[in-house]
DNA sequence: TTGCTTATTGATCCATGATCCAATTATATT
DNA sequence: AATATAATTGGATCATGGATCAATAAGCAA
Protein backbone atom coordinates (compact mmCIF):
# COMPACT_ATOMS: atom_id res chain seq x y z
CA UNK A 1 0.00 0.00 0.00
CA UNK A 2 2.45 2.44 1.24
CA UNK A 3 4.57 0.93 -1.52
CA UNK A 4 2.28 2.89 -3.82
CA UNK A 5 2.19 6.16 -1.77
CA UNK A 6 5.86 5.94 -1.46
CA UNK A 7 7.16 5.08 -5.01
CA UNK A 8 4.61 6.57 -7.76
CA UNK A 9 5.50 4.69 -10.58
CA UNK A 10 8.80 6.42 -12.17
CA UNK A 11 8.12 7.70 -15.82
CA UNK A 12 8.85 4.56 -18.38
CA UNK A 13 10.36 7.60 -20.27
CA UNK A 14 11.47 11.05 -20.55
CA UNK A 15 10.67 13.74 -23.40
CA UNK A 16 13.78 15.54 -23.90
CA UNK A 17 13.79 15.89 -27.97
CA UNK A 18 17.28 17.75 -27.90
CA UNK A 19 19.57 15.88 -26.45
CA UNK A 20 17.35 12.10 -28.14
CA UNK A 21 19.08 13.96 -31.34
CA UNK A 22 22.62 14.37 -30.26
CA UNK A 23 22.79 10.76 -28.60
CA UNK A 24 21.58 9.02 -31.90
CA UNK A 25 24.08 10.97 -33.64
CA UNK A 26 26.48 9.62 -31.47
CA UNK A 27 25.42 6.54 -31.54
CA UNK A 28 25.22 6.15 -35.51
CA UNK A 29 28.58 7.21 -35.41
CA UNK A 30 29.87 4.32 -33.38
CA UNK A 31 27.57 1.79 -35.41
CA UNK A 32 28.07 2.79 -38.74
CA UNK A 33 32.16 3.30 -37.94
CA UNK A 34 31.81 -0.54 -36.37
CA UNK A 35 29.42 -1.90 -39.23
CA UNK A 36 29.64 0.23 -42.37
CA UNK A 37 26.47 1.42 -43.96
CA UNK A 38 24.93 -1.89 -45.38
CA UNK A 39 25.61 -3.67 -42.25
CA UNK A 40 24.80 -1.40 -39.89
CA UNK A 41 21.06 -2.16 -38.15
CA UNK A 42 18.67 0.76 -37.12
CA UNK A 43 17.95 -0.89 -34.09
CA UNK A 44 21.66 -1.39 -33.21
CA UNK A 45 21.76 2.64 -33.21
CA UNK A 46 18.42 3.06 -31.43
CA UNK A 47 19.80 0.15 -28.50
CA UNK A 48 22.52 2.04 -28.12
CA UNK A 49 21.30 5.02 -27.89
CA UNK A 50 18.82 4.24 -25.46
CA UNK A 51 15.79 4.54 -27.22
CA UNK A 52 13.46 2.37 -30.00
CA UNK A 53 13.86 2.10 -33.50
CA UNK A 54 11.06 4.25 -34.00
CA UNK A 55 12.04 6.89 -32.38
CA UNK A 56 15.40 6.92 -34.99
CA UNK A 57 13.24 6.99 -38.08
CA UNK A 58 10.80 9.29 -36.49
CA UNK A 59 13.87 12.19 -35.78
CA UNK A 60 15.99 11.44 -39.01
CA UNK A 61 13.38 9.61 -41.43
CA UNK A 62 15.54 7.09 -43.20
CA UNK A 63 18.77 5.44 -42.83
CA UNK A 64 20.20 7.36 -45.31
CA UNK A 65 19.08 10.83 -44.20
CA UNK A 66 20.57 9.27 -40.72
CA UNK A 67 23.95 8.68 -42.39
CA UNK A 68 24.53 11.72 -44.12
CA UNK A 69 23.29 13.65 -40.60
CA UNK A 70 25.78 11.52 -38.83
CA UNK A 71 28.78 11.99 -41.45
CA UNK A 72 28.05 15.99 -40.91
CA UNK A 73 28.47 16.13 -37.64
CA UNK A 74 31.18 14.13 -37.34
CA UNK A 75 32.63 16.42 -39.44
CA UNK A 76 32.95 19.02 -37.09
CA UNK A 77 35.23 16.74 -34.70
CA UNK A 78 37.28 15.95 -38.07
CA UNK A 79 38.14 19.45 -39.00
CA UNK A 80 41.38 21.12 -37.41
CA UNK A 81 39.22 23.96 -37.03
CA UNK A 82 39.75 27.92 -36.66
CA UNK A 83 43.56 26.76 -35.18
CA UNK A 84 45.33 30.02 -35.35
CA UNK A 85 48.91 29.17 -37.40
CA UNK A 86 51.44 31.18 -35.51
CA UNK A 87 54.33 30.91 -38.32
CA UNK A 88 56.39 33.49 -36.37
CA UNK A 89 56.79 32.16 -32.79
CA UNK A 90 58.64 28.39 -33.27
CA UNK A 91 59.44 28.99 -37.15
CA UNK A 92 57.10 28.02 -40.35
CA UNK A 93 58.34 24.64 -39.41
CA UNK A 94 57.06 25.05 -36.00
CA UNK A 95 53.71 25.79 -37.70
CA UNK A 96 53.80 22.76 -39.72
CA UNK A 97 54.15 20.69 -36.30
CA UNK A 98 51.23 22.20 -35.14
CA UNK A 99 49.08 21.64 -37.85
CA UNK A 100 49.71 18.06 -38.91
CA UNK A 101 49.64 16.84 -35.35
CA UNK A 102 46.50 18.77 -34.78
CA UNK A 103 45.35 16.72 -37.40
CA UNK A 104 47.31 13.62 -36.85
CA UNK A 105 44.90 13.70 -33.59
CA UNK A 106 41.65 14.26 -35.50
CA UNK A 107 42.03 11.83 -37.19
CA UNK A 108 43.25 8.96 -34.79
CA UNK A 109 40.53 10.03 -32.12
CA UNK A 110 38.36 7.45 -30.98
CA UNK A 111 36.18 6.00 -33.48
CA UNK A 112 37.34 8.21 -36.19
CA UNK A 113 39.60 5.60 -38.63
CA UNK A 114 37.04 3.39 -38.51
CA UNK A 115 34.45 5.94 -39.48
CA UNK A 116 36.64 7.23 -41.98
CA UNK A 117 36.50 3.95 -43.75
CA UNK A 118 32.93 3.96 -43.79
CA UNK A 119 33.14 7.14 -45.32
CA UNK A 120 35.45 6.44 -48.22
CA UNK A 121 33.49 3.07 -48.86
CA UNK A 122 30.30 4.94 -49.62
CA UNK A 123 31.15 8.63 -50.21
CA UNK A 124 30.03 7.59 -54.04
CA UNK A 125 26.70 6.24 -52.38
CA UNK A 126 25.93 9.77 -51.21
CA UNK A 127 26.36 12.30 -54.35
CA UNK A 128 25.34 15.53 -52.14
CA UNK A 129 26.24 16.36 -48.74
CA UNK A 130 28.07 14.03 -47.17
CA UNK A 131 30.94 13.55 -50.06
CA UNK A 132 30.93 17.14 -50.90
CA UNK A 133 31.75 17.86 -47.30
CA UNK A 134 34.60 15.04 -46.46
CA UNK A 135 36.06 16.01 -49.70
CA UNK A 136 36.16 19.58 -49.10
CA UNK A 137 38.11 18.48 -45.60
CA UNK A 138 40.64 17.33 -47.05
CA UNK A 139 40.95 19.54 -49.64
CA UNK A 140 40.62 22.35 -47.42
CA UNK A 141 43.97 20.47 -45.06
CA UNK A 142 45.78 19.75 -47.80
CA UNK A 143 45.45 24.03 -49.03
CA UNK A 144 46.23 24.74 -45.30
CA UNK A 145 49.28 22.68 -45.71
CA UNK A 146 50.25 24.30 -48.84
CA UNK A 147 49.90 28.00 -47.75
CA UNK A 148 52.34 26.89 -44.73
CA UNK A 149 54.77 25.14 -47.57
CA UNK A 150 54.82 28.00 -49.80
CA UNK A 151 55.09 30.95 -46.76
CA UNK A 152 57.89 28.54 -45.31
CA UNK A 153 59.89 28.22 -48.87
CA UNK A 154 59.85 31.98 -49.20
CA UNK A 155 61.14 32.68 -45.56
CA UNK A 156 64.11 30.31 -46.98
CA UNK A 157 62.77 27.70 -44.06
CA UNK A 158 61.58 25.19 -46.43
CA UNK A 159 63.39 23.74 -49.09
CA UNK A 160 61.48 21.79 -51.60
CA UNK A 161 62.11 20.04 -54.63
CA UNK A 162 58.72 21.05 -56.44
CA UNK A 163 56.06 22.89 -56.17
CA UNK A 164 54.43 23.43 -52.70
CA UNK A 165 50.86 21.45 -54.35
CA UNK A 166 53.08 18.65 -54.09
CA UNK A 167 54.24 18.49 -50.78
CA UNK A 168 50.97 18.87 -49.70
CA UNK A 169 49.40 16.10 -51.63
CA UNK A 170 52.47 13.92 -50.29
CA UNK A 171 52.04 14.85 -46.90
CA UNK A 172 48.05 14.60 -46.80
CA UNK A 173 48.59 11.28 -48.10
CA UNK A 174 51.21 9.78 -45.97
CA UNK A 175 49.12 10.73 -43.05
CA UNK A 176 46.05 9.01 -44.21
CA UNK A 177 47.89 6.05 -44.80
CA UNK A 178 49.81 5.89 -41.67
CA UNK A 179 46.24 6.02 -40.08
CA UNK A 180 45.08 3.08 -41.90
CA UNK A 181 47.93 1.26 -41.75
CA UNK A 182 48.46 1.91 -37.79
CA UNK A 183 44.89 0.87 -37.06
CA UNK A 184 43.91 -1.72 -39.52
CA UNK A 185 46.87 -3.22 -41.02
CA UNK A 186 49.22 -3.41 -38.43
CA UNK A 187 46.67 -4.26 -35.56
CA UNK A 188 47.56 -7.15 -34.76
CA UNK A 189 51.24 -7.52 -35.49
CA UNK A 190 54.10 -7.87 -32.88
CA UNK A 191 55.58 -4.42 -33.10
CA UNK A 192 52.51 -2.25 -30.95
CA UNK A 193 55.68 -0.03 -29.84
CA UNK A 194 55.06 1.51 -33.04
CA UNK A 195 51.55 3.45 -31.59
CA UNK A 196 53.89 5.57 -29.86
CA UNK A 197 56.47 6.13 -31.93
CA UNK A 198 53.57 6.60 -35.04
CA UNK A 199 53.31 10.22 -35.23
CA UNK A 200 56.93 10.81 -34.24
CA UNK A 201 58.21 8.80 -37.32
CA UNK A 202 55.78 10.68 -39.52
CA UNK A 203 56.80 13.50 -38.17
CA UNK A 204 60.50 13.01 -39.06
CA UNK A 205 59.40 12.06 -42.42
CA UNK A 206 57.81 14.98 -42.72
CA UNK A 207 61.34 17.58 -41.78
CA UNK A 208 63.12 15.46 -44.37
CA UNK A 209 60.36 15.79 -47.06
CA UNK A 210 60.29 19.82 -46.40
CA UNK A 211 64.19 19.73 -46.21
CA UNK A 212 64.07 21.84 -43.18
CA UNK A 213 67.48 23.04 -42.02
CA UNK A 214 66.22 23.45 -38.45
CA UNK A 215 67.44 21.55 -35.53
CA UNK A 216 65.39 18.36 -34.27
CA UNK A 217 62.07 19.38 -32.93
CA UNK A 218 62.73 19.79 -29.47
CA UNK A 219 62.91 23.36 -28.87
CA UNK A 220 58.68 23.66 -28.78
CA UNK A 221 57.39 20.71 -26.68
CA UNK B 1 10.24 -27.56 -90.86
CA UNK B 2 13.92 -27.17 -92.16
CA UNK B 3 14.57 -24.84 -89.81
CA UNK B 4 13.94 -27.50 -87.36
CA UNK B 5 16.62 -29.85 -88.89
CA UNK B 6 18.87 -26.82 -90.30
CA UNK B 7 19.15 -25.33 -86.84
CA UNK B 8 19.02 -27.89 -83.78
CA UNK B 9 18.44 -25.42 -81.21
CA UNK B 10 21.81 -24.96 -79.74
CA UNK B 11 21.92 -25.76 -75.98
CA UNK B 12 20.30 -23.07 -73.22
CA UNK B 13 23.64 -23.56 -70.87
CA UNK B 14 27.21 -25.59 -70.95
CA UNK B 15 29.03 -27.21 -68.58
CA UNK B 16 31.94 -25.59 -68.07
CA UNK B 17 32.65 -26.28 -64.11
CA UNK B 18 36.03 -25.17 -64.58
CA UNK B 19 35.68 -22.39 -66.01
CA UNK B 20 32.81 -20.95 -64.16
CA UNK B 21 34.54 -20.85 -61.69
CA UNK B 22 37.09 -18.54 -62.14
CA UNK B 23 34.28 -16.54 -63.94
CA UNK B 24 32.61 -16.40 -60.24
CA UNK B 25 35.90 -15.18 -58.71
CA UNK B 26 36.14 -12.70 -61.40
CA UNK B 27 32.62 -11.31 -61.36
CA UNK B 28 33.00 -11.22 -57.12
CA UNK B 29 35.79 -9.36 -57.19
CA UNK B 30 33.95 -6.35 -59.34
CA UNK B 31 30.41 -6.60 -57.58
CA UNK B 32 31.99 -6.92 -53.93
CA UNK B 33 34.79 -4.18 -54.98
CA UNK B 34 32.07 -1.81 -55.81
CA UNK B 35 29.65 -2.19 -53.31
CA UNK B 36 30.78 -3.88 -50.27
CA UNK B 37 30.38 -7.28 -48.85
CA UNK B 38 27.12 -6.24 -47.25
CA UNK B 39 25.71 -4.38 -50.24
CA UNK B 40 26.82 -6.50 -52.87
CA UNK B 41 23.95 -9.36 -54.10
CA UNK B 42 24.85 -12.60 -55.28
CA UNK B 43 22.42 -12.29 -57.60
CA UNK B 44 24.29 -9.56 -59.34
CA UNK B 45 27.99 -11.43 -59.37
CA UNK B 46 25.67 -14.27 -61.14
CA UNK B 47 24.41 -12.41 -63.46
CA UNK B 48 27.39 -10.70 -64.18
CA UNK B 49 29.20 -13.86 -64.09
CA UNK B 50 26.18 -15.12 -67.16
CA UNK B 51 25.01 -17.50 -64.36
CA UNK B 52 22.41 -17.92 -62.39
CA UNK B 53 22.45 -17.66 -58.45
CA UNK B 54 21.78 -20.37 -57.57
CA UNK B 55 25.22 -21.39 -59.70
CA UNK B 56 27.06 -19.47 -57.69
CA UNK B 57 25.97 -20.76 -54.54
CA UNK B 58 26.17 -24.67 -55.62
CA UNK B 59 30.14 -23.41 -56.63
CA UNK B 60 30.77 -21.30 -53.32
CA UNK B 61 28.14 -22.37 -50.57
CA UNK B 62 27.71 -19.37 -49.06
CA UNK B 63 28.35 -15.75 -49.47
CA UNK B 64 31.32 -15.73 -47.08
CA UNK B 65 33.10 -18.48 -48.73
CA UNK B 66 32.63 -16.61 -51.98
CA UNK B 67 34.12 -13.31 -50.13
CA UNK B 68 37.12 -15.29 -48.88
CA UNK B 69 37.67 -17.12 -52.15
CA UNK B 70 37.72 -13.89 -53.82
CA UNK B 71 39.91 -12.14 -51.55
CA UNK B 72 42.58 -15.29 -51.84
CA UNK B 73 42.14 -15.25 -55.55
CA UNK B 74 42.57 -11.29 -55.96
CA UNK B 75 45.74 -11.94 -53.57
CA UNK B 76 47.87 -12.99 -56.10
CA UNK B 77 47.28 -10.10 -58.53
CA UNK B 78 47.92 -7.77 -55.25
CA UNK B 79 51.09 -9.98 -54.18
CA UNK B 80 54.54 -7.90 -56.09
CA UNK B 81 55.24 -11.83 -56.59
CA UNK B 82 58.42 -12.87 -57.61
CA UNK B 83 60.25 -9.60 -58.50
CA UNK B 84 64.03 -10.53 -58.91
CA UNK B 85 65.62 -7.23 -57.68
CA UNK B 86 69.00 -6.50 -58.87
CA UNK B 87 70.78 -4.66 -56.55
CA UNK B 88 73.39 -3.95 -58.34
CA UNK B 89 72.38 -2.64 -62.14
CA UNK B 90 70.80 0.91 -61.69
CA UNK B 91 72.04 0.76 -57.66
CA UNK B 92 69.96 0.08 -54.68
CA UNK B 93 67.72 3.08 -55.65
CA UNK B 94 66.67 1.43 -58.85
CA UNK B 95 65.90 -1.50 -56.96
CA UNK B 96 63.74 0.67 -54.40
CA UNK B 97 62.17 2.14 -57.52
CA UNK B 98 61.25 -0.60 -59.20
CA UNK B 99 59.70 -2.47 -56.28
CA UNK B 100 57.75 0.85 -55.40
CA UNK B 101 56.42 1.17 -59.01
CA UNK B 102 55.46 -2.54 -59.63
CA UNK B 103 53.60 -2.07 -56.24
CA UNK B 104 51.94 0.67 -57.27
CA UNK B 105 50.78 -0.87 -60.72
CA UNK B 106 49.49 -3.34 -58.67
CA UNK B 107 47.70 -1.21 -56.01
CA UNK B 108 46.14 0.87 -58.68
CA UNK B 109 45.28 -1.95 -61.20
CA UNK B 110 41.79 -1.74 -62.37
CA UNK B 111 39.41 -2.53 -59.43
CA UNK B 112 42.17 -2.79 -56.66
CA UNK B 113 41.30 0.56 -55.08
CA UNK B 114 37.73 -0.37 -54.73
CA UNK B 115 38.76 -3.95 -53.47
CA UNK B 116 41.44 -2.75 -51.17
CA UNK B 117 38.87 -0.34 -49.04
CA UNK B 118 36.08 -3.40 -49.19
CA UNK B 119 38.83 -5.59 -47.80
CA UNK B 120 40.26 -3.10 -45.02
CA UNK B 121 36.22 -2.67 -43.91
CA UNK B 122 35.44 -6.17 -44.08
CA UNK B 123 39.09 -7.22 -42.71
CA UNK B 124 37.73 -7.63 -38.85
CA UNK B 125 35.01 -9.76 -40.11
CA UNK B 126 36.75 -12.49 -41.72
CA UNK B 127 39.32 -13.46 -38.97
CA UNK B 128 40.60 -16.38 -40.18
CA UNK B 129 42.00 -16.44 -44.40
CA UNK B 130 41.74 -13.03 -45.82
CA UNK B 131 42.16 -11.38 -42.94
CA UNK B 132 46.22 -12.74 -42.60
CA UNK B 133 46.45 -12.70 -46.46
CA UNK B 134 45.81 -9.27 -46.67
CA UNK B 135 48.29 -8.34 -43.55
CA UNK B 136 50.70 -10.89 -44.75
CA UNK B 137 50.80 -8.78 -48.45
CA UNK B 138 51.26 -5.35 -46.55
CA UNK B 139 53.53 -7.02 -44.47
CA UNK B 140 55.77 -8.69 -46.43
CA UNK B 141 55.75 -5.43 -48.79
CA UNK B 142 57.05 -3.94 -45.73
CA UNK B 143 60.01 -6.38 -45.13
CA UNK B 144 61.19 -6.25 -48.57
CA UNK B 145 61.27 -2.40 -48.53
CA UNK B 146 63.02 -2.71 -45.39
CA UNK B 147 65.68 -5.36 -46.88
CA UNK B 148 66.36 -2.93 -49.39
CA UNK B 149 66.73 -0.01 -47.47
CA UNK B 150 69.28 -1.84 -45.38
CA UNK B 151 71.26 -3.18 -47.96
CA UNK B 152 71.47 0.54 -49.30
CA UNK B 153 72.01 2.19 -46.14
CA UNK B 154 75.05 -0.25 -45.75
CA UNK B 155 76.29 0.26 -49.35
CA UNK B 156 76.56 4.49 -48.31
CA UNK B 157 73.71 5.03 -50.67
CA UNK B 158 70.99 5.85 -48.53
CA UNK B 159 71.47 8.27 -45.56
CA UNK B 160 68.42 7.42 -43.59
CA UNK B 161 67.65 8.98 -40.02
CA UNK B 162 66.41 6.66 -38.55
CA UNK B 163 66.06 2.60 -38.41
CA UNK B 164 65.23 1.29 -41.62
CA UNK B 165 61.59 -0.41 -40.45
CA UNK B 166 60.09 3.11 -39.64
CA UNK B 167 61.25 4.95 -43.42
CA UNK B 168 59.43 0.83 -44.67
CA UNK B 169 56.48 1.70 -42.60
CA UNK B 170 56.43 5.57 -43.71
CA UNK B 171 56.85 4.26 -47.60
CA UNK B 172 54.64 1.67 -47.52
CA UNK B 173 51.67 4.23 -45.59
CA UNK B 174 52.59 6.90 -48.33
CA UNK B 175 51.88 4.53 -51.33
CA UNK B 176 48.16 3.62 -49.59
CA UNK B 177 47.02 6.75 -48.73
CA UNK B 178 48.34 8.39 -52.32
CA UNK B 179 46.29 5.31 -53.97
CA UNK B 180 42.99 6.44 -51.65
CA UNK B 181 43.58 10.05 -51.92
CA UNK B 182 43.71 9.90 -55.98
CA UNK B 183 40.97 7.23 -56.53
CA UNK B 184 38.34 8.83 -53.52
CA UNK B 185 38.99 11.62 -52.33
CA UNK B 186 40.58 13.47 -55.64
CA UNK B 187 38.44 11.88 -58.00
CA UNK B 188 36.56 14.76 -59.01
CA UNK B 189 38.73 17.72 -58.06
CA UNK B 190 39.95 19.85 -60.79
CA UNK B 191 43.75 18.70 -60.83
CA UNK B 192 42.90 15.64 -62.70
CA UNK B 193 46.66 16.16 -64.24
CA UNK B 194 47.95 14.77 -60.76
CA UNK B 195 46.68 11.32 -62.10
CA UNK B 196 49.81 11.43 -64.45
CA UNK B 197 52.00 12.58 -62.17
CA UNK B 198 50.93 11.05 -59.59
CA UNK B 199 53.73 8.02 -59.02
CA UNK B 200 56.18 10.69 -59.97
CA UNK B 201 55.82 12.98 -57.01
CA UNK B 202 55.35 9.66 -54.84
CA UNK B 203 58.66 8.63 -56.49
CA UNK B 204 60.53 12.36 -55.81
CA UNK B 205 58.92 12.16 -52.25
CA UNK B 206 60.73 8.49 -51.39
CA UNK B 207 63.63 9.61 -52.86
CA UNK B 208 63.88 12.18 -50.62
CA UNK B 209 62.82 10.03 -47.53
CA UNK B 210 65.92 7.80 -48.28
CA UNK B 211 68.23 10.72 -48.41
CA UNK B 212 69.25 9.66 -51.58
CA UNK B 213 72.25 11.23 -52.91
CA UNK B 214 72.30 10.32 -56.61
CA UNK B 215 71.08 12.49 -59.30
CA UNK B 216 67.84 13.19 -60.70
CA UNK B 217 66.04 9.16 -61.91
CA UNK B 218 66.20 9.45 -65.25
CA UNK B 219 69.07 7.29 -66.59
CA UNK B 220 66.82 4.42 -66.03
CA UNK B 221 63.49 4.60 -67.86
C1' DT C 1 -7.14 20.04 -12.54
C1' DT C 2 -7.95 19.53 -17.45
C1' DG C 3 -6.85 19.25 -21.96
C1' DC C 4 -3.55 19.70 -25.73
C1' DT C 5 0.73 18.84 -28.03
C1' DT C 6 4.08 15.76 -29.40
C1' DA C 7 7.82 12.65 -28.08
C1' DT C 8 7.97 7.81 -27.80
C1' DT C 9 6.95 3.14 -28.61
C1' DG C 10 5.14 -1.80 -29.71
C1' DA C 11 3.38 -4.08 -33.31
C1' DT C 12 3.02 -4.75 -38.04
C1' DC C 13 3.84 -4.63 -42.90
C1' DC C 14 6.60 -5.24 -46.67
C1' DA C 15 10.67 -5.51 -49.69
C1' DT C 16 14.89 -7.61 -50.17
C1' DG C 17 18.06 -11.16 -50.61
C1' DA C 18 20.48 -15.54 -49.12
C1' DT C 19 19.82 -20.35 -49.17
C1' DC C 20 17.71 -24.69 -50.53
C1' DC C 21 15.48 -28.24 -53.40
C1' DA C 22 13.61 -30.66 -56.95
C1' DA C 23 13.54 -30.65 -61.85
C1' DT C 24 16.11 -30.13 -66.13
C1' DT C 25 19.63 -31.00 -69.36
C1' DA C 26 24.39 -31.16 -71.09
C1' DT C 27 28.02 -34.47 -71.38
C1' DA C 28 30.56 -38.79 -70.67
C1' DT C 29 30.38 -43.76 -70.84
C1' DT C 30 28.97 -48.11 -72.45
C1' DA D 1 21.17 -45.41 -78.57
C1' DA D 2 20.71 -45.91 -73.66
C1' DT D 3 22.12 -44.75 -69.26
C1' DA D 4 24.46 -42.39 -65.58
C1' DT D 5 26.48 -38.45 -63.67
C1' DA D 6 26.76 -33.95 -62.49
C1' DA D 7 26.27 -29.10 -63.83
C1' DT D 8 22.69 -25.74 -64.01
C1' DT D 9 18.54 -23.50 -63.00
C1' DG D 10 13.65 -21.71 -61.69
C1' DG D 11 11.13 -21.31 -58.02
C1' DA D 12 10.09 -21.74 -53.17
C1' DT D 13 11.29 -20.76 -48.48
C1' DC D 14 12.81 -18.24 -44.75
C1' DA D 15 15.22 -14.73 -42.11
C1' DT D 16 16.38 -10.05 -41.82
C1' DG D 17 15.62 -5.38 -41.32
C1' DG D 18 13.76 -0.77 -42.83
C1' DA D 19 9.61 1.80 -42.79
C1' DT D 20 4.86 2.83 -41.04
C1' DC D 21 0.98 3.60 -37.88
C1' DA D 22 -2.02 3.79 -34.28
C1' DA D 23 -1.73 3.96 -29.37
C1' DT D 24 0.46 5.63 -25.16
C1' DA D 25 2.15 8.96 -22.06
C1' DA D 26 5.16 12.91 -20.65
C1' DG D 27 5.29 17.69 -20.25
C1' DC D 28 3.20 22.23 -20.82
C1' DA D 29 -0.39 25.76 -20.81
C1' DA D 30 -4.81 27.38 -19.41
Amino acid sequence: MDTNLATPPPPRWQRRPAERREEILAAARTVFGEDGFARAKIADVARRAGVSSATVSHYFGSKATLFEAMVADAALDFSEGALILAPTAAGYRGALHQLIELKWQRMTAPGMPDLTLTVLREIEEFPLSAQQLFRQLMQRFRERLEAVLEAGSAAGEFHLDGPPSHAAHVISALLLGAMLNLHFVAACTRESSCVVTAFETIRGAVDRLVGCTTAPTSSQS
